[in-house]
RNA sequence: GGUUCCGUAGCUCAGCUGGAUAGAGCAACAGCCUUCUAAGCUGUGGGUCUUGGGUUCGAAUCCCAACGGAAUCACCA
């Protein structure tokens, strides 16, 4: 039982027995006291005052006298206005203490066989071009929200959504056939998927030059666009793709093939990973049935044209199409059946579907029909709608050739970490093999914790220019924390869990330390029910900063008194627990040495 | 125009379901490496929380309005 529930349920009966009034224990939130004043855990009366009726401080003073002779967590208080105090005994932090560090993933909830089952969709990259800043985020904020969700005992499964299909792959293919020469991976040396970017980008340029040419002779630029024997190729072989014809088909595997090796390089590098990949060209046929099972049940309506709609104006919404008046199936009709695939792959009770907040318009659609036509997860999916990354000149954009690579972002990351080791000393000892391993853990760490300290919801700035600091509140920092604390352990020998820490009275520092311990399992709730990484980070970030100031203050491994010494290194030992456990939440790894 | 989201230090961001004098980091300035890792620590300067109302013991936080910014409103995906 946390220090938190405790005083509540003792205030709750304090102001019960005091004053005749039942007040939810629920209600009452303790709040660590401020650093200017004495105490470690604060209440705030004003709420009791309508049942005691008497002024705040006289409140705080006779519920605080209740809590020192009912409490026996609580050594004394102050009062200060409508503010109670209290500091809890010093004997209670040590017994905290103990057991955070003798529980096997504190804060953690056990996942067992009745746990609610959630799939998490997140990445959905498109097969035309490698993944860029964009997909960073989003595979980021989907991973860790994974772990997250994982250590709040749900049982997760993980899937991504491959778009493989449609005009933008077709684009590659015939830029690749036109003037690729049979470029391959192997023979450019080039990852598969920026090969086939290269190609779309190059269909692009002609194209453009094309249009530039029919404008000249004195088209419009919609006729332009019609006109334009590329665009009209690109939709041709798309025709033919949908055909099965064999040719366009081993063309369109063999290409595939190239980009899913070069994501499948960039998702290992990322650290993300997928229980369930769908292919939006095995299921963007499946709609189609589960619309017109709808229709017959009068859900959705067909228009003149042979059109079929669903009508959302009950729900505040508008009129959405479904399938178009050649019966083929436009970008919700495909995500209708991939939900149904799923549906039949595995019993979800709960969805979250992480894609960017252009798409909000496109999820509220998606949660009434799948509602409508039955799916019981339907109704409260969860859009993890997050929103985008801006660079200092505006948005990023693929023509103007201002995308960020995310293969290119992690290089660059792990440089800079490398530039950092040079410094004598560090990394000292360790094989080449080592080195490379914790730059790694290090450089992907700061990209990481930057992208997921911030919160989700919000548009966020990168600035490649500046690039991402690896001082203070960033993911080095935290993670040399830990490295330190590690080192502290590897030089130490005393018996850290064999000795008796009972009669050892933290200090301020240590209790503050010891508290923030405690509310790890806070937080993870916390970040589990507003499915927010970014909770996370800053909870670790505070953990870290408190550590550090406290490694400063005391010379650990000289301290006389053993049991204060090993109390010490107790305590940090589990602060680098906890640090690991909540970078882990993350996606983060942590290193050794650094 | 409708809907949704956002506006906090020069910059990037915290600030949980209302609580004490609004916090970090970066940048600037001043200190600290014979003491367990200086990717660190300490200190200084920097704020009308966009604006105006309202709710109350108490508002950055909740409500309304205005202003500013973003997204979206396709027989595109």
């Amino acid at each position: 039982m946390s220090i938190d529930n405790i005083l509540s349920s003792a205030t709750a009966a304090a102001v019960k027995d005091l004053y005749g009034v039942d007040f939810p224990a629920e209600q009452i939130v303790p709040q660590t006291t401020k650093k200017e004043f004495e105490g470690n855990e604060t209440i705030v009366v004003f709420p009791f005052l309508r049942a005691s009726r008497k002024a705040p401080d006289v409140t705080a003073q006779e519920i605080g006298e209740y809590l020192v002779a009912h409490c026996d967590a609580v050594e004394k208080f102050n009062v200060i206005k409508g503010f109670l105090n209290i500091t809890i005994k010093p004997s209670f932090w040590t017994g905290v203490l103990n057991h955070v560090a003798s529980t096997t993933d504190y804060g953690f909830r056990p996942v067992t066989p009745e746990s609610q089952l959630v799939m998490i969709e997140y990445s959905s990259p498109n097969t035309n071009k490698p993944l860029h800043l964009g997909h960073v985020r989003n595979n980021l904020l989907g991973f860790s929200l994974s772990r997250i969700m994982e250590a709040n005992g749900y049982k997760v499964v993980k899937t991504n959504i491959v778009n493989d299909r449609g005009i933008h792959i077709c684009k590659s293919m015939l830029a690749w056939q036109r003037w690729g020469n049979g470029a391959t991976p192997e023979s450019t040396g080039k990852k598969g998927d920026h090969l086939i970017g290269d190609y779309y980008v190059e269909f692009d340029k002609h194209y453009k030059a094309e249009l530039k040419e029919l404008q000249a002779q004195g088209l419009s630029e919609e006729e332009a666009e019609k006109q334009s024997t590329l665009m009209q190729e690109a939709r041709a072989m798309l025709k033919r793709w949908e055909d099965g014809d064999e040719q366009v088909r081993s063309l369109w595997r063999m290409m595939n093939e190239w980009v899913y090796a070069g994501f499948d390089e960039t998702y290992k590098r990322m650290g993300v990973s997928f229980d369930k990949i769908y292919y939006e060209s095995q299921t963007y046929l499946e709609g189609k049935e589960k619309v017109l099972e709808g229709l017959d049940k009068g859900v959705f309506y067909r228009k003149d044209d042979g059109s079929v709609w669903a009508d959302l104006t009950g729900d505040g919404l508008d009129q959405k199409l479904l399938l178009r008046s050649d019966g083929t199936s436009v970008y919700m009709t495909q995500d209708i059946g991939t939900a149904k695939l799923r549906y039949q792959d595995y019993p979800i009770d709960r969805m979250i579907y992480v894609v960017g907040n252009e798409q909000n318009y496109h999820f509220q659609v998606l949660s009434l029909l799948l509602d409508k036509l039955g799916f019981k997860w339907g109704k409260d999916l969860i859009h993890f709608s997050y929103g985008m990354v801006e660079l200092p000149n505006g948005k990023m954009k693929s023509r103007e050739g201002t995308v960020v690579d995310a293969d290119e972002l992690m290089d660059e990351m792990i440089a800079t970490a490398r530039t950092m080791s040079q410094e004598p000393g560090r990394l000292e000892g360790l094989s080449e093999a080592e080195k490379e391993e914790v730059l790694r853990i290090i450089g992907l760490g700061a990209l990481k914790y930057f992208i997921l300290k911030v919160d989700p919801r919000k548009n966020m700035l990168f600035n490649p220019q500046e690039s991402i600091d690896f001082n203070g509140n960033t993911g080095p920092f935290i993670q040399y924390t830990y490295a330190r604390i590690q080192s502290l352990l590897r030089k130490s020998t005393d018996d850290v869990d064999g000795t008796d820490i009972s009669n050892v009275a933290p200090n301020d520092k240590e209790t503050s330390l010891i508290q923030r311990l405690a509310d790890f399992s806070a937080a993870v709730a916390d970040a589990g029910k507003n499915f927010s990484p970014a909770l996370i980070a800053n909870y670790v970030y505070e953990l870290a900063k408190e550590f550090n100031q406290f490694y400063h203050d005391y010379s650990i491994l000289r301290e006389e008194n053993a049991c204060v010494r090993v109390f010490r290194l107790k305590l940090s030992r589990t602060v680098g627990d906890i640090i690991a456990r909540g970078l882990s939440l993350l996606g983060m790894e942590v290193p050794q040495r650094m």
